[in-house]
RNA sequence: GGUCCGGUCGUUCAGUUGGUUAGGAUGCCGCCCUGUCACGGCGGAGAUCGCGGGUUCGAGUCCCGUCCGGACCGCCA
């Protein structure tokens, strides 16, 4: 045995105890005729102290040692004479009488500490360095203890967690596949699962009722802070359930995830259609920490000289509360902001209404009168500043949205311990791809169009609502899912929408076809970003920190060098002649 | 595919109008120090300024290209 107890065990009830410890070097404090070290392990801190009087060889031991050597200790529990209240084991130390170096370590690149003095790139090299520290210990064990929480809940209600394949088929629809070549079947291909979609459709087809997974997937598309090329999603279905039901259960699995990890009652989640997210929000995932609620000013603010508005399709505003003393510099950053190429707005109007009263960017359009009205019909407040764009519908609510959630920013109303989860329903089924001249499924391709709406499917497909529902929590999309068809004519049709024809379909979906065919119990679902929900139960937004071992911005794991050629052999085995030299 | 920011001792940052012995902090090494816990004090070593070209009497600094990293747009059903 290696040790009796871990760094952060010992208190004051062990004193005079013998004790054998084990663990990393964290740092060394000589101060003559002592020397201190901080042993570090998963648990904590204790400290080491060797005294020169008492035992010189051990004293000269420990004086060799270097930062991250590997030891072992063995020695008795001493009270300090001066106790480090910042430390769980502070008011103990350890003398030991015989030392062990299991392991020596060369320095490290950076140093090991809360705050490391080392840049991204190289903790992303050395990983496994930066994971002893602190902030990055804890990310995963909360992670853990997040994930077994989800399990503690869905196993409570009966949810089976079921395994399903990683090496499928390549489908059309949605992301680009991750794609893996087959050695036995030349020029075929496995594709890597986007998510376990149709195969926990059929787990409903088979009965299971009620499936879990906590499982990766895979989408070969451009990385973001909180996107990953692999991520892990919560993967669910539930069959015989109308929509109502999912939401009810999973809006009860991050309650009780809110109550176990942060201490959180939120209580029962708002609801708000697609529709009203983008009429008030600008997006489909608002954050409503702050308020801050598009006004519509299209018809009162026309009737001018002032042809940004006279030509705008639409003219909508938000009320900075108590803002009115930003500076004209301040303003023009805003501006500026807003006029990014990422954003694209053309320009942003204004009216302040401070000790002074009513003043706008565009005073010399109206009159006092006219601008008196527009502020009062905006709702505005002395003290208020209100920010205005106009322009083609689309464009103006996207970057009204970016200014919403800057200014909530900057004016710090996103506060990571608050949490403001909504419920987002009623998303448009398909939506209008311009460069593909086709519908798209929004959702995907198996989403339930609403009942009522079916009737529009030939005739006004864009106008269909789908039984489709967002989880947003703090203007992050943790999830979403919808009910499915599982009515084989219906997914015909929605096939053929998309621009299937009959034999396509059948060849990519042919299975899940046949498989309705022999009674499909009526099912929905809903799938979350456990990475994203981690990250934000963590109080942070990038994702990277809460994965053990991540890829970097392009996609590359810095450790192990990946991805990278493989050699000829592997090649010939798999049936691939590359087209360019490497 | 595109936009923006960055690359300077092990690490992290500074480096002014082009002329500096390329600087600080931290880490590392050595000496001193009996109560430290970000210990302290003194001293020392440590840099092809990412790479390639160009402008110039002279480039870390200006220009072009390229590679790498980060953030974002497109993309992500």
């Amino acid at each position: 045995m290696y040790r009796t107890h871990h760094c952060n065990e010992l208190t004051i009830n062990h004193i005079n105890q013998q004790v054998t410890l084990a663990g990393w070097v964290q740092r060394i404090r000589k101060l003559g005729a002592i020397t201190f070290i901080d042993l570090r392990d998963r648990y904590g801190i204790t400290q080491l102290a060797f005294y020169e009087d008492a035992d010189k060889e051990t004293f000269d031991q420990a004086n060799q040692l270097g930062r991250e050597f590997v030891i072992q200790a063995t020695g008795t529990v001493r009270e300090r004479a001066s106790k480090n209240p910042n430390l769980p084991t502070g008011d103990i130390e350890v003398v030991p009488h015989r030392l062990t170096v299991l392991n020596p370590s060369k320095v490290p690149p950076f140093t090991i500490e809360d705050e490391t003095d080392g840049g991204e790139e190289l903790r992303m090299k050395y990983r496994y360095l930066d994971l002893r520290r602190s902030p990055l210990k804890n990310n995963l064990l909360h992670r853990y203890r997040v994930g077994m929480e989800v399990r503690k809940y869905l196993d409570s209600l009966g949810f089976v967690d079921i395994e399903t394949p990683f090496l499928i088929k390549s489908t059309p629809e949605g992301a680009r596949d991750f794609v893996v070549p087959s050695r036995m079947h030349p020029g075929h291909f496995y594709a890597l699962p986007q998510s376990p979609q149709t195969f926990k459709q059929l787990l409903m087809v088979a009965g299971f009722d009620r499936y879990y997974q906590i499982v990766r997937c895979f989408r070969d598309e451009d990385l973001r802070a909180d996107r990953q090329p692999e991520f892990t999603q919560i993967d669910c279905e539930m069959a015989f359930v109308e929509q109502e039901d999912i939401l009810q259960t999973f809006e009860g699995l991050l309650r009780h995830l809110l109550r176990e990890i942060k201490g959180i009652d939120t209580g029962p989640f708002p609801r708000i259609s697609y529709h009203d997210a983008m009429r008030l929000y600008g997006s489909d995932k608002p954050d409503i920490r702050f308020g801050m609620q598009f006004i519509d000013l299209t018809r009162s603010a026309k009737g001018s000289e002032f042809k940004v508005f006279e030509e705008a399709e639409l003219i909508l505003a938000i009320n900075a509360e108590k803002c009115a003393h930003f500076t004209r510099k301040q303003i023009d950053q805003l501006a500026e902001y807003v006029k990014r190429p990422q954003i694209g707005a053309s320009g942003l109007a204004w009216i302040k209404w401070d000790e002074n009263g009513l003043k706008s960017s565009f005073d010399k359009f109206f009159t006092p009168e006219k601008l008196t009205h527009l502020a009062h019909t905006a709702g505005m407040q002395q003290g208020d500043l209100l920010l205005i764009m106009a322009g083609p519908a689309g464009k103006t609510r996207k970057a009204l949205h970016e200014l919403r959630m800057h200014l909530g920013q900057t004016l710090g109303l996103r506060n990571p311990d608050q949490f403001a989860p909504l419920w987002v329903l009623d998303f448009p089924l398909l939506e209008w791809d311009e460069e593909t001249r086709r519908w798209h499924a929004m959702h995907h391709p198996f989403t339930a169009p609403k009942p009522e709406d079916i009737h529009l499917l030939d005739s006004d497909p864009g106008s269909v609502r789908a039984n489709a529902y967002d989880l947003v929590l703090n203007g992050n999309e943790i999830g979403g899912g919808s009910i499915r068809i599982f009515d084989k004519a219906l997914q015909n049709k929605m096939f053929k929408l998309l621009g299937f024809s009959e034999e396509k379909a059948r060849e990519q979906f042919g299975f899940l076809m046949n498989a309705f065919e022999y009674g499909a119990p009526p099912h929905g679902g809903i799938a979350f970003g456990f990475d994203r929900l981690v990250a934000l139960l963590g109080g942070q937004e990038t994702i990277r920190d809460f994965i053990a071992f991540p890829k970097n911005n392009s996609g590359r794991d810095l450790m192990i060098d990946a991805p990278s050629y493989i050699d000829d052999q592997q090649l010939h085995e798999l049936h691939i002649t590359l087209k360019y030299a490497q």
